[in-house]
DNA sequence: AAGCGACCCAACCGCGATGAC
DNA sequence: CGTCATCGCGGTTGGGTCGCT
């Protein structure tokens, strides 16, 4: 690896956060590279800028999720995949990264959900479940969307070694797989039961779906 | 009480997108 | 139009905490 950073790393301290606050107080956000020239603080800018957005800011919310911050999470998850900042953007106070971890520590354990694989070239997502337990059915989250012939896929699978997908957006897929006890409590897979229950969703969901995949 | 492993979450990394020049 | 800087996103890592033996 390269040679020592000017910069530090790990968990923030106090006096760090109150650096970081006093600055955004004064300058607003954004141009956070400009933050340890100005303040001092042995930070990049990068890490400035998760630090504010994760924590310090005053529009996170911290505690523990609510069950309805979970109901929405499973189903806006189950519509969008792994877009976390999508599925943060419809709950209030949410950051990406809680909404990120929330899910891979607590509800995809409770759901009996687990990641098979994690590929990128393929138009819809792939979601297998147990019926009956022995086989598994299948089904398309293409089917979910408002938009099935999205235009998504038409690039080369770039898969890194390590099994985490390049590409940006649409166009990734995941297998997942959920255990017959969790499986008849949570079906959510059906677009009317989510509009009926989430008013607003389909609208928003409508726009930026379209926009993703039409460019409009 | 100590050791160990599992769990959780803040933070980091790498990459693509976007904007300024 | 090309280049560079910055921003934003999703996957991964690392270390602190907790519970079990």
């Amino acid at each position: 690896m390269e040679g020592k950073s000017e910069y530090k790393r790990g968990l923030w301290t106090v006096e760090e956060d109150k650096l970081l606050i006093d600055y955004i107080a004064v300058h607003g956000k954004g141009k956070w590279n400009r933050i340890p020239k100005l303040t001092g603080l042995k930070r990049c800018g990068k890490s400035c800028r998760l630090r504010w957005i994760n924590y310090l800011s005053p529009n996170v919310k911290r505690g523990d999720f609510t069950e309805e911050e979970d109901d929405l999470i499973i189903r806006l998850h189950n519509l969008l995949g792994n877009r976390w900042s999508l599925i943060a953007g419809r709950i209030s106070g949410r950051t990406d990264n809680q909404v990120k971890n929330h899910w891979n520590t607590h509800l995809s354990k409770r759901l009996g959900i687990k990641k098979v694989k994690s590929k990128v070239g393929a138009s819809s997502q792939t979601i297998l479940f147990k019926e009956s337990g022995k086989s598994l059915r299948t089904c398309s989250a293409s089917n979910l969307t408002p938009t099935p012939d999205c235009k998504a896929g038409a690039a080369d699978p770039e898969v890194t070694e390590n099994g985490s997908h390049r590409a940006a957006g649409v166009n990734s897929v995941q297998e997942l797989r959920i255990d017959e006890d969790n499986y008849e409590n949570h079906f959510w897979f059906l677009n009317d039961d989510l509009d009926s229950q989430v008013p607003s969703l389909m609208e928003f969901l409508d726009k930026s779906l379209d926009f993703v995949w039409n460019g409009m």
